[in-house]
DNA sequence: TCTCCACCCGACCGGTCGGTTTGTAAACCG
DNA sequence: CGGTTTACAAACCGACCGGTCGGGTGGAGA
């Protein structure tokens, strides 16, 4: 029986989502490796097969999944043609129903406290921010050259947009009986608005 | 012998003190009472003697600690006379070298990581939060009342302003290379700043 | 048909860790 | 001064967990 691409493809999809479940589910140090195999309908020997080692399959858990919000983002704001509802429509990630919302934030948290002590971790952090920045500086040059913004730092206030959505969300998400969405989605707006200069409601 | 009251107050504070610098440097969950014990110059039975149970003891530290923290918040802002000077008074969070901060962040995303699954540590960080939203909504309400400010909502923005300098101080902590000190105090009073109305350097 | 190997299972091993038990020295009390 | 309790230390126990290993199965090739 020769090696099938196409069955480790479809396994180790199956065994991501399933640590991407459990890890969400128990917290990512809470998680034992029979716990995945399980979850992905495997044995523990069958999880061995295709993730030799623990520490790879949780990072390639994180990778693949950061990726994955990344990319709805970038899909999300280039679906809007005005730069600032290109910086303001990133309010998806304060959908309390949305179930990659439900499973990022334990695994946000998870990953941060993570990066603090391995270096590599940090870096699958690092990376994913700086997405982000590239993204939102993209819109603020855009609103700069069209005269709608009068932004001094683009990179800089990139950087705080990015900082001000995970600040509130993260308020939103681990204290919701007094951060509501309407909340969250209103200073979001109000703070990213009044940031590149701008009023709310103009 | 009988109970000695001193050496206990003693002892437990060495031991917290022990526990908050090893969680801080591996990770609360990479931390074994061994750890602990050894770090406070203890064995593992003397430092069963003072905390029976792990759960408790760590819990126990992050309480402190937050709470430590808490009252040099409280302090530093008392010591503005200006509204807007005590909304921007906290910065200390966003120094380096000091060895609080050095030890809080670590420590921060860790006690996140476990409010979300752990309902204990959930209301920790909740009681935590809600403590710096009543204190900035103090400053808020004496800003309107004396007219600088004209804040409609004092407590959603006392809200948002606690969560901006937690935002813009987690990048800054955990991508200090492109997270400069100056960009994180610049952009919380930027942020700050407009979200009350005002504009900087005026 | 026989062989071989990918795929998967589950028993097992070595080590770790939280907590218990046992031992002991010292401080206090009657 | 004997008995008792505290304050530790150190050996120990049992559970758990990551990873290994031997084995079994079934489809592809000789």
């Amino acid at each position: 029986m020769p090696p099938n691409p196409t069955l480790e493809k479809i396994r180790k999809s199956q065994i991501l989502d399933a640590a991407l479940r459990t890890m969400a589910a128990r917290g990512a140090n809470g998680v034992t490796m029979e716990d995945v195999a399980t979850a992905s309908g495997l044995s523990k020997g069958g999880l061995v097969h295709y993730f030799p080692s623990k520490a790879e399959l949780f990072k390639e858990t994180f990778r693949e999944f950061f990726n994955r919000i990344f990319l709805r983002g970038q899909e999300t704001m280039n679906q809007c043609a005005d730069p600032l509802d290109k910086l303001l429509s990133f309010t998806w990630i304060l959908e309390r129903d949305d179930p990659d919302i439900k499973v990022g934030y334990p695994l946000l948290f998870d990953g941060m406290s993570l990066a603090t002590h391995d270096p590599e971790y940090g870096s699958i952090f690092r990376d994913w921010f700086n997405n982000w920045v590239v993204m939102l500086k993209l819109a603020l040059n855009e609103g700069n050259e069209s005269g709608r913004f009068a932004v001094a730092d683009p990179d800089g206030t990139a950087r705080a947009i990015s900082a001000i959505y995970q600040g509130i969300a993260t308020r939103w998400f681990l204290d919701p009986e007094t951060h509501s969405t309407a909340w969250a989605k209103g200073f979001v707006r109000l703070s990213v608005t009044r940031l590149v200069g701008l009023e709310p409601d103009e």
